[in-house]
DNA sequence: CTCCAGGTTCCGG
DNA sequence: CCGGAACATGGA
């Protein structure tokens, strides 16, 4: 049933603050620890102290997957040091950014918009199981995210299906346009970052948010900060308090600049910290 | 029943 | 460039 584990290095890591942040859509708890894919490969992953507990053979992949390798000590150093900014590294100490396929990073986002993370999870686990590789593994099937060129085959009916409402339309655009290369993630992958935005940004169901979104979760650009709803509260109350007319485009210049090099990794801290603590008092 | 959710796109000032 | 509105669906 269990295959075999053993323990790797995972200093300054929280496997359960990591994979309940809102980064990834798909993973199952499961005993002590959490079932899911790293891209085709099947991992159950537990802590154990200082240890990431993975199935034997899958050591490499999973401190690959997991960013076992992010400087995290030396990131929070590039933080500004607010108040908002203590708080959050104080709450999510350990959470890492991991390394996302890209296209299942770019379409669960494609998924997501105006939806909440339960929705975006149960959208996730209807298009893998309807249309992604089944992977058998410690007893339970696992579904792989479907290809660009499955979903390129799908009609816009069938997609909708899935509870995707008008996204349907975004996900199957940008799938067919991937799938005939007029886009290709590859290319994107060799950009730099405002160019990789921009080129992302053709596929239809992608703005600003999405392609950054896909950039720091799925092309670790750890600089790319998305504006969600969430972001756009923190730096309206927190950032801006008492600011008449602040704009959009001022407080993309505001991140852009404000948050530093790893400007990414500061705005999952304060997304996550803000949605954990703003949501009981409200 | 009403409101809103990890937005994007289109349209009129 | 900026603010509004439409767009689906489900949970609170």
């Amino acid at each position: 049933m269990t295959p075999a584990l053993t323990g790797i290095d995972a200093p300054d890591f929280d496997l359960a603050l990591t994979l309940d942040c809102g980064q990834l859509f798909h993973w199952l708890p499961r005993g002590k620890g959490w079932v899911g894919l790293a891209d085709r490969t099947p991992l159950y992953v537990e802590m154990a102290g200082n240890q990431l507990l993975v199935p034997v053979g899958t050591e490499e992949i999973a401190r690959h997957f997991f960013a076992l390798n992010h400087p995290l000590t030396e990131i929070y150093g590039t933080f500004p040091q607010d108040e908002a900014m203590v708080a959050a590294m104080a709450y999510c100490r350990g959470m890492r950014l991991v390394r996302q396929p890209a296209w299942e990073c770019l379409a669960t986002f494609i998924t997501s918009a105006m939806k909440q993370v339960p929705h975006i999870r149960q959208i996730s686990f209807e298009l893998r199981r309807r249309y992604g590789q089944p992977v058998e593994f410690a007893g339970t099937t696992l579904y792989t995210y479907p290809t660009p060129e499955r979903l390129a085959e799908c009609t816009e009916a069938e997609l909708r299906e899935c509870k995707l409402g008008f996204r349907a339309k975004n996900l199957l655009g940008a799938a067919k346009m991937i799938t005939r290369g007029e886009v290709s993630l590859e290319a994107v992958a060799g950009l730099n970052d405002g160019l990789a935005r921009a080129e992302l940004c053709r596929l239809p169901g992608v703005g600003e948010k999405v392609a950054n979104c896909a950039l720091l979760f799925g092309f670790e650009r750890l600089r790319a900060f998305p504006i969600d709803v969430w972001i756009e509260r923190i730096l309206r109350e927190i950032y801006f308090r008492k600011k008449r007319k602040v704009t959009a485009r001022r407080l993309r210049e505001f991140s852009d600049t404000y948050f530093g090099a790893y400007g990414g990794y500061a705005q999952q801290y304060l997304f996550h910290h803000a949605r954990k603590t703003w949501k009981l008092s409200r």
